[in-house]
DNA sequence: GAAGTAATGTAATATTATTACATATCATTG
DNA sequence: CAATGATATGTAATAATATTACATTACTTC
């Protein structure tokens, strides 16, 4: 294989994609995340990892697809899907129910040590919270979700429902296309 | 058009499915619902709710596809979509992301006179919160939703963040089937 | 009843996701 | 190291969900 890229050395391969310093730097921090886990991150799983946190909105699983075949490879969808689950289960990635779509975990890009709100509180649960701008497609991970959830936990303790996961997802304008929209036009609404 | 049905009174034609006196009288309150909003409660929508409010547990679009060729016309996928958007504009259905599939707005059932939390709140909030049971596949509208919706509205105000629409999610495992796993087996886990 | 609007029919196609089975890669351990 | 078993990936086919574009029909209004 010929891979002559000059980008700067990181704990692994760069495969081609370019992708930049702090993405390397989050990608190895996944990387030691999982196999704290028991998980191997593997080069497929790095890669579409890696293209999710590149992205500056949620990318469909077809999308990426379409940029693993740019680079050597050609997978098919169950490859795909197989890493989505991997991230997924490994709460390194979200999925917008609403878009069929993926973002990375919010706390990744953080860098935490992995003291996320979701994943935790019970055996597992895995939870987490949007706002999603149908202007310009950001999607932003909602911080203070602690409150959100314990709304719901008291709701379903109420009823005896036994909560195993849950998704918020809140649809609308974000505050720079609001902006852009009344005010200044030309104002380009930048994603989130 | 020969359409000699035996079926008791009702405002409208039975249609073959075999509604239910309930049924028919939702029916007849959604007609009206959408009549006040401008909206035209034509048969091919009514069938359609029908079947909604009819099941048990979600519905999707390929099944009331299925059903509803089972009586006499043989609709394609744009019949049913287009019903299904007539009906989640007017409030009278929702969908369940995590599904793909649709339930009746829990307030028909209760037959209010429109005072839904939903589709109420500014312009037009659509906003639905469920429960959905991962072993008897039921799902619950949950009815003290304020809460849960004044919770996120607060965090959007923080973030000028304009709400338009929100669905909120949970699943896991209801009262009954629980006690059906955990206690006595054999204890017929009802759908919700 | 002619014109305009709203609703439905129809065929083709797009998008998202899974199943089943073959192959390859990695980790152990004897 | 070779044999083994477990994990991960490749591949082809197909399933499930949803939309586009355009023709036709049915209602409404004047
Ligand atoms: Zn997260
Ligand atoms: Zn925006
Ligand atoms: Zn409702
Ligand atoms: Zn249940």
């Amino acid at each position: 294989m010929n891979m002559q890229t000059r980008t700067p050395p990181s704990t692994q391969p760069d495969d081609g994609y370019g992708f930049s310093d702090r993405i390397q730097h989050q990608l190895d921090h996944a990387g030691r995340l999982c196999a704290g886990q028991g998980g191997r991150m593997t080069q497929q799983r790095r890669d579409v990892l890696g293209l999710i946190l590149s992205a500056s909105a949620p990318v469909g699983a077809y999308d990426l697809l379409e940029q693993l075949k740019t680079s050597g490879r050609k997978p098919a969808p169950p490859t795909i899907y197989r890493a989505l689950d991997f991230l997924l289960e490994h709460g390194l990635i979200h999925r917008i129910e609403r878009l069929s779509a993926f973002v990375p975990c919010t706390h990744l890009q953080h860098e935490h040590t992995h003291d996320h709100a979701h994943a935790q509180t019970e055996p597992c649960l895995h939870s987490a919270q949007f706002l999603i701008c149908r202007t310009c497609g950001g999607v932003t991970e909602i911080a203070d979700a602690p409150r959100v959830l314990d709304v719901l936990k008291t709701i379903c303790d109420k009823k005896n429902f036994t909560m195993q996961s849950a998704s918020v997802e809140v649809e609308g304008v974000c505050e720079d296309c609001a902006q852009a929209a009344t005010g200044q036009k030309g104002h380009a609404p930048t994603p989130n």
